[in-house]
DNA sequence: TTATGTGAAGGCCTTCACAGCG
DNA sequence: CGCTGTGAAGGCCTTCACATAA
């Protein structure tokens, strides 16, 4: 269920602001749904909740990690280290949250042997004996699109089933292995959808205006 | 339509091998999705399609760009210049699909004058100004999660209509305002969520063994 | 009395299947 | 004859509303 993460991220905020019990309409406002949809969803896991008061925090909090399988910890190894796989190496809530960045393969040669956010960057040669002898079960793409393919079909078949695409591309994979996109233009494209028929394009600019205003703005 | 922009992507991809004409059935493959949802999609823009032919290619892009709003540019703005604001800022794929970065902004005044892709970093206090002499009206959030609702209000204060949102916080903004959030550790917890319950956890890791693991490789 | 857990209703989206057009 | 465009069926998810338990 892809609200569980939603619900443990604002339980967190709950117990670190020291509140103990919570009831499902004030969990469901800050995690922004519906009430009656948290409790269904909750339902599924069992009966955690006491009727008439609500939740207890750090009991659902703990029974929610249990379900989504952060009790343990999870490998995770980064596949192009330009600049998004930087910031994904460094990014600090993955270690936070049971996933641990094991290594850091990129096909540049001179890229290997840098060091980025203390692990060393590997040679995309060793992807395989990495996935092994790390155990490494997720694989995150942050190559060009024009890698993606290759580099997800090289993890897939060295063991990974798991893998979450940064790439701005159509990936095919086989059955059984669970593929997730994070398409940043087309974040973009959806709120640009919106926007223009928001304010009848009031805000759209022909490239030589915006060209303009930078020029004037930023010198 | 949330899946425009995919089969936007799908269709450049064909023209530049050449492709002049698809059917639905080649379209929705390449896309990854049902033929039928695919037809059904594009109705909506209209009747585009040749009966016992398909699809022209060029002129479908032409349509959907359209639709989408990428006939005109979009000027955005980048708040928080991390990591992540460093890897959206040099991303390519924004430029060449009519967003414009206009203008990078970060609250650490160490940072603003910082030259970051072709821009200079600008302190959090024009934030205001910025989007008003730059017509911005796309807002992206890579801040910390504690700055994010702060940033958020201000960006809406300030006339900006479209969010996107990469802080790992449950924000909140009234009607009207278009908010859309990635957040990369939820992305691994689905899929840890999946990861677990396909092998029976066979890959997961104790904290200590993963340690071990990684001495033994990275030394 | 209060707030959970859950049938039932409702709405949205997907998929089927084929009429109809080129 | 082939493939689009689309009514109709089906399924999934959300929301309502209340019986039920503390």
């Amino acid at each position: 269920m892809a609200r569980l993460p939603l619900y443990l991220r604002a339980l967190t905020g709950l117990a670190e602001r020291g509140v103990a019990t919570v009831s499902s309409e004030e969990l469901a406002a800050s995690a922004g749904v519906n009430s009656a949809k948290l409790r269904k969803d909750l339902s599924y896991l069992g009966s955690y909740g006491t009727r008439g008061v609500g939740y207890e925090v750090d009991f659902l909090r703990h029974q929610i990690s249990r379900e989504i399988g952060l009790t343990q910890d999870w490998s995770v190894v980064i596949v192009g280290i330009g600049n998004l796989g930087h910031a994904l190496a460094n990014y600090g809530g993955f270690a936070s949250r049971g996933f641990r960045i094991a290594a850091l393969v990129d096909a540049d040669p001179k890229r290997a042997g840098e060091e980025v956010a203390g692990l060393q960057v590997r040679h995309a040669d060793e992807l395989e004996d990495l996935i092994q002898q790390l155990r490494i079960s997720i694989g995150v793409v942050a190559t060009p699109a024009r890698a993606a393919q290759t580099v997800c079909d090289r993890l897939v078949a060295a063991g990974v089933t798991s893998i979450l695409n940064f790439a701005p591309a159509i990936v095919q994979v086989r059955d059984g292995v669970d593929l997730r996109k994070v398409d940043l233009s087309t974040e973009l494209q959806i709120l640009a959808y919106h926007e223009q028929r928001k304010n009848g394009a009031a805000l759209a600019l022909t490239a030589e205006q915006a060209a303009e205003l930078a020029e004037a703005v930023n010198g």
